[in-house]
DNA sequence: TGAAATTGCTTTCCAAGTCAACTAAACTTA
DNA sequence: TAAGTTTAGTTGACTTGGAAAGCAATTTCA
């Protein structure tokens, strides 16, 4: 016997893996032709749905860890999409809002990214399954 | 009314990358301690698999783009773990093989990775969601 | 209150990935 | 069969990401 062990594509890691990395590919050639990467997308809703956060509440939020995080915005700065504001009440802490020209970038490439959602939804069975999807793999959060 | 859309949690791209990272992160901290990396693994176990396969055909299993896998290649050889041979038949073809150093390693450290698709199966609710859940996941690859 | 510890974020250094260009081998076809 | 095309893989310039150290502001508590 030569394997000796579970096949690779049964190891949820691995399916897992291919599964995100084929989403995240098709996401970002649509968002590459309005010249958006992925991440500034995440960053961008969830300032939009957050107002205004903190770096370390925007790195949980965006999936970003936070050295990562500190050189995107400043990308995002220099493209004008948010700014920074350090808190008022905690010093060290750093506020990041949307522009209002972020926003208005936002509001551009959300359609983008519910057409592919739907797309997504379409390659599922029923429509069920995708609300079982979701909730399996926030378990496995 | 200031979202105007779907929030960003219930986009399968979001929760997706949610667990993807989630889930990569944990096997990471396991295989480190081994000295190992994710996708160094994920070679291997192809190589098990396929005993000899060509540069873009490991390249499609591992799930890695053939100039990064180029280089991580390189670095495997320079480890031991694996070797490259020209193809006979097509000289432009590039086989790789583990090593038997390599399939030791191999050996070393799928039992870790198996403890942790077992602790990630136990995070659903059935022994049916696993299944149902690779199969989604499959879908959208 | 002031020294020590903690917290929030950034910076630095290095490892790794991407895109596009490149080399070489193998086909195609006129 | 020689020129043009396609295919396989690698390389190089550049960008990005991660781990660990660094800097300040804040908190803790003797």
């Amino acid at each position: 016997m030569t394997t000796g062990s579970k096949p690779l594509h049964n190891h949820i890691a691995y399916v897992l893996a291919a599964a995100h990395r084929s989403v995240k590919q098709s996401l970002n050639e649509r968002l590459k032709e309005h010249g958006i990467q992925i991440e500034v997308w995440r960053v961008m809703e969830c300032l939009n749905e957050g107002r205004k956060l903190t770096m370390s509440e925007l790195a949980k939020r965006a999936l970003i860890n936070p050295p990562a995080l500190s050189k995107l915005v400043d990308r995002m700065v220099a493209n004008g999409l948010v700014h920074r504001q350090i808190s008022t009440t905690d010093q060290r802490q750093v506020n990041v809002l949307l522009t209002s020209m972020g926003l208005e970038r936002l509001h551009q490439i959300q359609n983008v990214v519910e057409d592919q959602d739907r797309l997504l939804d379409e390659l599922l069975v029923s429509q069920d399954d995708s609300a079982a999807l979701k909730e399996m793999l926030r378990r496995l959060t």
